[in-house]
DNA sequence: GCCCAGGTGGGTA
DNA sequence: TACCCACATGGG
């Protein structure tokens, strides 16, 4: 992680290690496999990660959780497993897309995808349908160990809590301000999403904020 | 019944 | 560029 910097990023840096020191590692992603991580990051657009882990297990008894069992698969039995994330359609739709780029990039052998330079990773995976910057940044970071930070609505939820940002900051400004504090370093992003998730489901709720009891309260600039 | 959940893409002004 | 809306299911 880096040492030095601006004020913004020393308070980046010192949620960091609040929030690190109040759950510990969290070990991200809960995943078995790259594909796994890639398929979870598809299924988790707009949707509850419980949801998520009820698809991912019906795709695993029906030997869909592997590239090239996913790729075989006829639509109607990929939708039937994920239909409870909703949007079963669309992220059919996706999951099929991703599965054909990732065959044409690695074949069927997803450690290949190493070879590819990160930013043009990156590119690659937001011109497929369906893939949007955090989508694509979850891959990167957890299926493929890119030192890029993954912005979701807990991320800018929480910074917004805490005045780091404003309501109309860009997902891309919100990126800069974690690469910039934190340096880049995959095992700080990587940790550092998963704790903002958890203090986001926990305490910084949409509604329901339990600021009193957050780990992070009180950080000022 | 209503709000929300680890977003994205297309349309319109 | 900045909003709006469709996409869909499940849980609180």
């Amino acid at each position: 992680m880096k040492k030095k910097g601006n004020k913004l990023d020393i308070v980046i840096r010192n949620m960091y290690r609040r929030l690190d020191g109040y759950f510990g590692d969290l070990k991200w992603w809960p995943a078995r496999s790259r594909f796994e991580v890639i398929i979870g990051a598809i299924l988790t657009q707009n949707t509850s990660w419980k949801n998520v882990e009820k698809a991912i297990k019906e795709l695993r008894s029906r030997k869909l959780l592997t590239l090239k069992g996913m790729r075989i698969a006829d639509r109607k039995s990929i939708q039937k497993a994920i239909r409870c994330t909703g949007y079963f359609r669309q992220k059919t739709e996706r999951l099929r897309g991703i599965c054909e780029f990732l065959v044409s990039e690695c074949g069927y052998d997803l450690k290949k995808g190493g070879l590819i330079d990160t930013d043009i990773f990156r590119e690659k995976l937001l011109s497929l349908n369906g893939i949007g910057p955090e989508t694509a940044d979850s891959i990167l970071l957890y299926a493929f160990n890119r030192p890029v930070f993954v912005v979701d609505a807990y991320t800018m939820r929480v910074f917004e809590r805490h005045g780091l940002i404003g309501g109309k900051t860009q997902y891309s400004d919100v990126q800069d301000m974690v690469h910039s504090a934190l340096g880049r370093d995959v095992q700080a992003f990587n940790q550092f999403h998963a704790l903002i998730v958890e203090v986001g489901k926990r305490f910084c709720i949409k509604k329901a904020c339990k600021c009193g009891e957050c780990p992070i309260k009180s950080l000022s600039l």
